[in-house]
RNA sequence: GGGGGCAUAGCCAAGCGGUAAGGCAACGGAUUGCAAAUCCGUUAUUCCCCGGUUCAAAUCCGGGUGCCCCCUCCA
């Protein structure tokens, strides 16, 4: 079936298709790494990694690349403003390199406790300087960039007509809007920088045009190149990189190299918490991190994070954590009694060998996920299909290969939204002192001991481990 | 000030012209030594408000109201 996604480019819901037949490379804008990341930031790099669930699991192949933004930037193009990196390494007191190595870490400490996918790249723009170089070069080379007496580098917007295409900002409207701040250094208030000169700044480079930094856009259009080639898939972010920073990079990118840059863009709407837009001075900005140490789980955050429609409106509460958690626990629950159910058969070849219905039933729900996803990843609708999924798995309580068909089918459904992959292979039998309990119990319930077997279960609930009596005897799980 | 988006049950959230998915919570029932899990059922005459188009509107159009995003190197 065609996948069909939104296209900032066209503003419509277009089939999607890729390049090269069965192949998909994609960039996402990463983080700028002078604070720790938050869901904020997750969300939006969530997107990137459900695509590249569903992708293979569609038998596409993906090269995914995901920038890290660790060069510091002026706020704006006038002389003053702060620089955050430097900001926040002033702060610390410590260098702009330390903080963005800081940082970076604990950047990919929180995509491991999510349980991402990792990309194939993860280029940072400190590494890539003179592939930027090499670009401003070129740009200056097909007459779109100025320099100017300062020794910064400008592209001239004027020998790029279609710049605005994607943000709809055209000029009318941006000078109707009256907040481009004047810079006589300008040609034209829209132009933007690709290189500047500015002593203060800490990391340097030395360039044709001076020792000084990269602007900002210029290292997404440098390493997507390098990585991806000049022209590609998909290009995802928030929906505040529109303008300016992927209007920014498209302009630079076609005018270097006289190609159609990205075939599709996908934007991600910011996350609100508790209702309203996250911000330091409310007090709502919750770190991965933050979450972690409290002892919420990545699964947990990722079901948080993923459960509406990435260009909708998301919500994120405390509330809808716990509602997630208790999802995860049945979800849980269920794996654990198709398993047991199964046998411990391989549910990779068992399922094939289950009975026909369960094998429709199984690929009908398979095939409405599916179509849920490529309908513009219609998240909603492929979490109702995967509820429905579990809820009939429950009911019907399948046995030896049916309970493995099932488990199959769960297994790959939950895998799409990154749920359940380690806690599932992860779970670790209790030790010998905890089993004997366990058969003391069961002795003490077949002599309707219910005082002794009460006792018991209190005290294993002491150590973590609760009982679940059923009909062919006490499973357990930690509490 | 200019541009864009969203408003659906107590909460989260699909549907986008044909008569309101799903989840959480709540309540009733089945099962159960206890506990948990699980299953079944009930819960929006109505989709922010006011007009309009249509045989038919939550869905389209106009006007309000509220919130969000961009125009500030914040995902």
């Amino acid at each position: 079936m065609p996948i069909r996604f939104h296209n900032t480019l066209t503003r419509r819901v277009e089939e999607f298709v890729p390049a090269v037949a069965g192949e998909v490379r994609m960039y996402h804008c990463g983080p700028t790494v002078y604070s720790s990341p938050h869901i904020g930031n997750f969300r939006s790099f969530l997107l990137g990694d459900l695509l590249r669930r569903y992708f293979e699991w569609k038998g596409l192949r993906v090269l995914q690349v995901m920038n890290l933004t660790d060069v510091g930037h002026l706020l704006d193009d006038a002389e003053e403003g702060e620089d955050k990196l430097e900001a926040a390494a002033q702060k610390a007191k410590k260098s702009a390199w330390e903080i963005a190595e800081h940082y970076a870490q604990e950047f990919f400490a929180a995509l491991d406790f999510l349980g991402f996918k990792p990309a194939h790249h993860y280029p940072r723009a400190t590494t890539h300087v003179p592939e930027m170089i090499a670009m401003i070069e070129t740009l200056e080379d097909q007459g779109v960039a100025y320099r100017v007496p300062s020794g910064n580098v400008y592209f001239d917007i004027a020998k790029f007509p279609a710049y605005g295409r994607l943000s709809g900002n055209t000029a009318e409207e941006l000078e109707a809007g009256a907040r481009i701040e004047v810079n006589p250094e300008k040609r034209d208030p829209r132009d933007f920088a690709l290189w500047k000169i500015d002593p203060r700044h800490q990391m340097q480079w030395d360039a044709p045009w001076g020792r000084g930094f990269p602007g900002w856009h210029i290292e997404c259009s440098a390493m997507s190149k390098k990585y991806l080639g000049e022209s590609f898939d998909l290009h995802t972010g928030g929906e505040d990189n529109v303008f300016p920073h992927h209007e920014c990079e498209i302009a630079q990118s076609e005018a270097a190299n006289r190609k159609p840059f990205v075939r599709c863009w996908m934007h991600v709407r910011h996350l609100l918490v508790d209702n309203t837009k996250m911000s330091k001075r409310l007090g709502n900005v919750h770190t991965i991190e933050g979450l972690k140490e409290k002892g919420r789980s990545g699964d947990a955050i990722r079901i948080a994070l993923q459960k509406a429609h990435y260009r909708e409106p998301l919500n994120f509460t405390l509330a809808g954590l716990d509602e997630a958690e208790k999802k995860l626990a049945r979800y849980r629950d269920l794996a654990e009694r198709l398993k047991t159910d199964g046998a411990g058969g391989d549910a990779l070849t068992a399922a094939a060998s289950a009975e026909a219905e369960t094998q429709t039933a199984t690929a009908g729900l398979a095939l409405r996920f599916d179509q849920a996803l490529a309908e513009d990843l219609n998240v909603s609708v492929a979490f109702a299909v995967l509820d429905e999924a579990v809820t009939e798995a429950n009911r019907r309580a399948p046995r030896g290969a049916d309970a493995l068909a099932w488990l199959k089918l769960l297994r790959e459904l939950w895998s799409i939204f990154g749920l359940l992959e380690k806690s599932l292979e992860s779970a670790v039998l209790p030790d010998g002192s905890i089993l004997k309990l366990i058969e003391e119990r069961e002795a003490a319930r077949k002599a309707r001991n219910f005082a002794r077997s009460d006792e018991i279960r209190v005290l294993l609930k002491q150590r973590g481990i609760e009982l679940l009596d059923g009909k062919d005897g006490v499973r357990w799980r930690r509490a």
